[in-house]
DNA sequence: TTTATATTGAGACACATTCTCATTTATTGA
DNA sequence: TCAATAAATGAGAATGTGTCTCAATATAAA
């Protein structure tokens, strides 16, 4: 019963884009077991790649499993960037999104319409480059974020930004 | 009376290392007044370069004013940044920290420590051009930030983090 | 002075996130 | 197959940071 469940999604997810390959693999074998939530969270990021919130996470799963909980979103979350199938990015102090993009990249923060952007690192770079790091400092993460006007709202000054 | 103490408080204040000459115009030219609070909230951003957070700020003020509340904190903060006097720095989540370094610089977070230290950019550099960032977008404000292990914890691996 | 405006600060509030713990589900080993 | 063990879920409470409200106070302008 609920093993066909599971068959229907797996079927509806072999058609999303870019998913890494084993990455059921790399859930067991980080220790962690595939959970029917844990699944669904996971394709509501690669679905839509806007590095939604928790909540909004939350709002899309519910779609698919109307008995999730948001507890168990936060904990789906935190179990996928255990693994190291998500990232979390977060802007200011504002609510973390998560992004399932793990290429090396910065992020966009659109100021007119609060989208936020994947911006990948000029060619043969890394951040760490960008500073004079002194001596006997060792890097083991980098973050960069740039704020601003997106290309789509530099086009359409009109829309503001409304929430 | 008051009057008097003030002075006392300029007096201590002249020995402060890179206080930018003129900052009391600059917080009067903002339409802001130049309270005793904003004073002192600034003082401690001065005396000690660690990023501290609002409560931090907050217990060290208070032996200057005893009276000073936390919500007039946070407000003296919020107008010294509006002025351009102090820059907020987000690590992840954490608390929001305070920084009187207005030049462009980044951020190193020791994972062992937790100190905040304020690493320069590298010579003739901007953080965008770390990114190739797609035509049309226009860049207001950028921001980064290198976490692993600083100098002195490199020296001495023992101790830890321990909050 | 008198009036207008700005600031302070106590407490209530908002929000994202974490914690607790009883229930459910899955895995392992006889 | 059937316990026994381990892990995950989810509802609600709790936490922590930061913001809002508003009355009291202080300052500046007329």
């Amino acid at each position: 019963m609920i093993k066909s469940q599971l068959t229907l999604v797996f079927t509806g997810m072999s058609s999303r884009k870019t998913r890494p390959s084993g990455y059921e693999e790399t859930i067991a074998h980080s220790g962690h077991r595939l959970t029917p939530q844990r699944r669904e969270v996971y394709n509501v990021l690669l679905d839509e790649r806007d590095h939604p919130t928790a909540t909004e996470v939350f709002i899309r799963a519910k779609k698919r499993i109307p008995a999730i909980s948001l507890a168990t979103v936060y904990n789906c979350l935190e179990t996928l960037v255990d693994c190291g199938l998500a990232k979390q990015v977060n802007v200011e102090r504002e609510a973390t999104r998560y992004c399932p993009n793990l290429q090396e990249h910065g992020h966009f923060v659109c100021e007119s319409c609060g989208t936020v952007t994947d911006i990948p690192l000029s060619k043969g770079r890394s951040l760490s480059q960008c500073l004079s790091l002194p001596g006997q400092f060792s890097v083991t993460h980098s973050e960069i974020t740039l704020r601003g006007t997106c290309s789509d709202c530099t086009k359409k000054p009109i829309s503001k930004i409304t929430h």
